[in-house]
RNA sequence: GGCACCGUGGCGGAGAGGCUACGCAGCGGCCUGCAAAGCCGUGUACACCGGUUCGAAUCCGGUCGGUGCCUCCA
């Protein structure tokens, strides 16, 4: 096993990553909130965080990823409200578009999906420790976690709790707060009318605060000290220094060893979200920009960094699915080299470029670093395949598979089963030969624009012409 | 205002004191009847001004511009 490091949020600097059991590895990642479509910022988290676990497989360890769906909320209550449905109905019809619209990225489902909804024994089981420690208290059916209780408050975020204090701006809009200190937050909020869903708890007919409940669940799937807690870096503060607070007050100990934070994904140079209105839903996206290269299009830059999209991008992005698979085509005609071991090429050498890959991910899961060395393993093997040489794509299948994206080089290419040309194509290309072979350039001209209107490209090689599904 | 961070060639995007990734697009070449594909080559790129240094895109200071969080937000 490699040495992985990762950036630690709190600490500010690469960390080693330290299974708490060998060969062990829990990840927490904080999903969405189920009002609405997921869009493809919100896509960024559940790719990265997957693409981690499928590296940190790919190494040898034991890996659990687990992802919640916050399915109550306010703004859950204020979506149906709108829309005239109950919001528990509305939470599950998104949260079954969300496992949707996630599956067809193809990156496989997180190991366990909590629901708040039905992990409220632990989430009052947490609330009650809080209180019964003095962290928490209850005034009129809600209850509030005891901000200065805490005295590493405001570590995780790197803000000084006092500052926060003289911030300005009301704090109760609605009514006089029930707060003993502005900076309290609830664990537990009495039910309101209009909210059509609550639970019983010791505090009164209710339903949980927002930051409690991955606080809950993150504890009741993987224990205290998680490896790895995740989420987009908007979720810094308060939600995650909120979460890190609780357990520590709750249990004396650290909710993660390691808190990753994904960047935020720019359209026109700012934030995508929904209340800029600049969002692109991601099945929309899947549809228009293809699977393949959108998740590339997520590898592209590091997880840390924000990332910009715009029509060059993927433009870009597809182009790049484009050549591997134009790679990954080459490689299946030239013929098999003879097996080798992934690490090594098909004369037994070590291969540099598979293994900069790998210690690139190594290196604070720099998937853009990675895909470098990968472009530079495509390129020699094109060469070779000038060369007249047969080509082991064993660490190529390797490298992609590691990042999901493995299926470019299967030569079906994609989902339709009516691969290979059909008889009318192969009649033009017989044609076409003909006219090749009589220096009839114009027949020959027209021959191959009729293929190229039924969909195929010509391919003259040395071998022959051939025929090549056109890009759409 | 506070905290965190960023400004790299047409676009995306690594890197982080000397070796100036990579992808897409462009241009030139090889190959080809012509293309396509591939390969080779190619671009006064490191916001600006100072400083440190033998040497800075990389370190320090300042300036300008931008982003995120500080309220729900991946």
């Amino acid at each position: 096993m490699r040495t992985i490091r990762l950036q630690d949020t709190a600490g500010g600097e690469l960390r080693e990553l330290r299974p708490r059991v060998d060969g062990r590895i829990g990840i927490y990642v904080c999903g969405p909130t189920v009002y609405s479509r997921v869009h493809i910022g919100n896509g960024r988290p559940f790719v990265v965080f997957s693409l981690l676990k499928r590296f940190l497989v790919h190494e040898g360890y034991d890996v659990t990823l687990v992802s919640n769906l916050t399915d109550v909320n306010d703004k859950i209550y204020a979506a149906a409200v709108r829309e005239g449905v109950p919001s528990g109905d509305l939470a599950v019809t998104m949260g079954d578009h969300y496992r949707a619209d996630t599956d067809r990225l193809g990156l496989g489902r997180p190991d366990v999906e909590p629901l708040a909804t039905t992990s409220m024994p632990a989430i009052i089981d947490l609330i009650a420790d809080l209180v019964a420690r003095d962290a928490a208290y209850a005034v009129d059916g809600d209850v509030y976690f005891r901000v200065r209780r805490d005295d590493r408050y405001g570590s995780l975020s790197h803000r000084d709790v006092d500052q926060m204090d003289q911030g300005e701006g009301d704090d109760a809009p609605g009514g006089a707060s029930l707060k003993e200190d502005r900076l309290d937050f609830a664990l537990w909020k009495a039910t309101k009318p209009g909210e059509d869903t609550a639970w019983d708890s010791p505090w009164g007919r209710g339903r949980p605060g927002w930051h409690i409940e991955c606080s809950a669940m993150a504890e009741e799937a993987l224990g205290l000290g998680i490896e790895i807690h995740g989420g987009g870096n908007d979720l810094v503060f308060p939600h995650h220094e909120n979460e890190a607070a609780q357990t520590r007050c709750a249990r004396d100990a650290e909710l993660a060893a390691i808190w990753m934070h994904t960047g935020m994904l720019e359209l026109r140079g700012e934030k995508m979200s929904k209340s800029v209105g600049n969002v692109l839903p991601l099945h929309r996206a899947i549809d228009e920009i293809g699977r393949d290269a959108l998740v590339l299009l997520y590898a592209s830059a590091h997880y840390r960094k924000p990332l910009g999209f715009d029509d060059q991008a993927i433009a870009g992005a597809q182009g790049s699915v484009r050549r591997l698979r134009e790679l990954g085509r080459r490689i299946a005609t030239a013929g098999d080299p003879g097996a080798a071991d992934a690490a090594t090429d098909a004369s037994g050498r070590p291969d540099p470029h598979r293994d900069a890959f790998f210690a690139a991910l190594a290196d604070d899961f720099n998937t853009a670093a990675a895909l470098g060395h990968l472009w530079r393993w495509v390129r020699e093997a094109n060469g070779t395949l000038d060369a007249g040489s047969p080509v082991d794509p064993a660490p190529l299948r390797e490298m992609l598979d590691v990042l999901a994206l493995a299926d470019v080089l299967e030569p079906v290419d994609g989902h339709d089963a009516d691969d290979g040309p059909d008889d009318a194509a192969l009649a033009l290309l017989a044609a076409r030969d003909e006219a090749r072979a009589a220096k009839d350039w114009a027949r020959a001209d027209a021959l191959r624009d009729e293929l190229a209107a039924a969909g195929w490209t010509v391919r003259d090689g040395a071998g022959g012409a051939e025929l090549v599904r056109g890009d759409r």
